[in-house]
RNA sequence: CGGGGCGUAGCGCAGUCCGGUUAGCGCGUCGGCUUUGGGAGCCGAAGGUCGCCGGUUCGAAUCCGGCCGCCCCGACCA
């Protein structure tokens, strides 16, 4: 290929509105273009890339025994409505209309229309196990974009989903998935840490997520620096303290605490550190209200509560339900003197708070002095709060270490709930009537582009495993104009291509300062030159863009050279 | 959606507070000459609804109101 007729538009600078590395480099090199906030055009050079990335995870997927389908983006309404995610999906999907006013979204995702789809033809055990993947643009309606290529509106993902029979089924073709991940990780030259989360919208157990350290990341993730034990924050735990043997003491006394509504506000006014306080946040779900306690310099973790809970309609109770419920305005909720009605439930820490403040369901008061199990009654400690950098391991001695890192594929078990919902059943070998039992693999494609150019690039640009590089190996012809130079050009890249080795030949009529900014830019792993000092010496210079290394070598021997420097 | 920032030539920016000639600068682009191994030099040229709509004013890039777009921080996900 010759970069005179390449489409390669490079920048000098790079636009405003790139902040992080992966976005700054992407644009500058030539590889994407942005068309509105989290939509992108992929130019020829990015394009190469993303397709190297679909074609490591196709050839990793069909060894694991997926199979490959195209799927609809177009989703009628009735599909959705049948598993009540119409409504629920978070974020929500865009919604298009026909002519006919008829409604459809653009697939956010597709469980539904993939389990349609089997269920439809799939009506016996013997037709399973079955796993089928699809690459394909997704489209969400993100609350926010950002980042580039790391969250965007519209995106190329690998999606794949598994049916089985029953659960050891199931066991089986997770692990498949898992193994052909990890696989493809390794391939691709990312370095991933596999953590253990929540499954969201979609629902499911079993979550496992591969992430790629990174400040970039929008996720915060845990890892023990003794056992290795990882978690997304969401579902991370730390050991809490042993919990306190207590004395009834003195009953709990009534302090004046005008106006303090906040933590920060009791501790200036008792002169307390927030660990002596206990939180009291009142929640409801349906018709119940439940008063969660966390230590005050705690933050409640929503998705621990949730799962506990296990209310789909759970929420904060408003100002006037607090009111209503305690008995005090919001701010001074306390677990002393609720009604019988409201479940207390506390994070385990509370266990090992003793002479702690809690608030006094009244304006203005908190009491001093309470002691969990002695001044009020817990009806379940259980992990509620959020992990902090330094917890100690809940499983060693080990200490949680938090760190930033990119989503780039995520697996689960779905279980029947979307089987279920849309009668994907089969019989068994007893002809038994049995929903099927699901799997669901997720590869965010084109984040992969964008966290592969997080981890590898450095201040002169990209730097690309060769397993993604759009082209392995630039060709600097700096004097274009001499056609002995250009012969030998030409033919070290036929012979490169002969080999296997994609090529591309810059005879652009640029000054050599230009090809060579441009080459490390966009981060080719080998660059090779040919200029004045081949005229003089009749051997080419080879780069390797890595680590800097470098080579002689004469024309005959490029191929083998370049192959060295590769490998 | 809440908070913050920004919108002037393809890209990066100045000018806006304090209204007043023909809206500038660098890079890029086009033409010419020179140059030619790390984003060249000189000469010449093209390129602008100053995000949009409305208002104030003799006069608006600049002041006021509304709207749109983009980026960043927060709650969601690949």
């Amino acid at each position: 290929m010759r970069a005179s007729q390449y489409y390669l538009p490079t920048l000098r600078q790079a636009p405003a509105e790139a902040e992080i590395a992966s976005h700054r480099l992407l644009l500058r090199g030539g590889f994407i273009r942005s068309l509105a906030a989290g939509v992108f055009s992929f130019l020829p050079l990015g394009l190469r890339v993303l397709r190297k990335v679909e074609e490591v995870i196709r050839t990793e997927m069909n060894r694991a025994g997926a199979m490959e389908v195209l799927m609809p983006v177009l989703h009628p309404r009735e599909l959705w409505e049948r598993t009540g995610r119409w409504t629920a999906f978070q974020p929500c999907p865009l919604r298009v209309k026909d002519r006919n006013e008829r409604e459809f979204c653009l697939g956010p995702t597709h469980e539904e229309v993939v389990t349609d789809l089997v269920a439809r033809d799939v009506t016996s055990y013997k037709q399973v196990p079955l796993t089928l993947y699809q690459i394909q643009t997704k489209f969400r309606d993100e609350i926010r974009p950002r980042g580039g290529l790391i969250r965007v509106k519209e995106f190329t993902m690998k999606d794949a989903y598994s049916f089985d029979v029953d659960e050891a089924g199931l066991d089986r073709s997770y692990l498949a998935m898992y193994d052909a991940y990890v696989r493809i990780f390794d391939r691709l030259g990312l370095p991933v840490q596999i953590v253990e989360a929540e499954a969201g919208s979609m629902g499911g157990h079993d979550t496992r997520e591969f992430m790629v350290l990174n400040e970039s990341g929008e996720d915060t993730i845990f890892i023990c620096d003794t056992c290795g034990y990882s978690a997304n924050a969401e579902c991370a735990v730390a050991r809490p303290p042993a919990s306190t043997s207590r004395e009834r003491t003195e009953k709990p006394r009534l302090v004046s605490t005008p106006n303090a509504k906040t933590i920060d506000a009791v501790c200036a006014v008792l002169g307390l550190p927030a660990d002596q306080l206990i939180k009291t946040l009142i929640y409801r779900a349906g018709e119940e209200f439940a008063a969660v306690l966390v230590r005050g310099d705690r933050e409640l973790n929503d998705f621990k509560l949730a799962g506990f809970l296990r209310a789909p309609d759970l929420r904060m109770a408003t100002p006037e339900e607090i009111e209503q419920v305690t008995g005090g305005p919001v701010g001074f909720s306390g677990p002393i003197g609720l009604p019988e009605s409201v479940r207390i439930i506390a994070d385990c820490e509370i266990a090992s708070v003793t002479d702690a403040v809690v608030g006094a369901n009244q304006a203005d008061a908190h009491l001093v002095g309470a002691d969990p199990g002695v001044d009020f009654q817990v009806e379940t400690y259980t992990d509620l709060r959020e992990a902090v950098h330094g917890d100690p391991c809940a499983r060693c001695a080990g200490t949680l270490q938090a760190k930033r890192a990119i989503e780039v594929a995520h697996v689960f078990k779905l279980g029947t709930k979307y089987s279920a919902a849309l009668d994907a059943v089969v019989d068994d070998e007893h002809g038994e009537q049995r929903p099927l039992i699901m799997g669901c693999y997720g590869i965010g494609v084109s984040r992969i582009v964008a966290a592969i150019a997080e981890i590898y690039h450095d201040d002169n640009g990209l730097v690309w495993p060769a397993a993604v590089a759009p082209f392995q190996v630039a060709l600097l012809l700096l004097d274009p104009d001499r056609e002995d130079l250009r012969q030998i050009a030409e033919q070290i890249t036929a012979d490169l291509e002969a080999a296997g080795c994609e090529t591309i030949l810059d005879d652009r009529d640029e000054r050599a300062g230009v090809k060579f900014k441009d080459a490390d830019l966009i981060g080719h792993p080998l660059r090779i030159v040919v200029g004045r000092k081949t005229a003089e010496t009749g051997e080419v210079e080879l780069q390797r863009r890595r680590d800097g290394v470098q080579a002689m070598a004469k024309p005959e021997e490029v191929v083998a050279k370049a192959g060295e420097l590769l490998a």
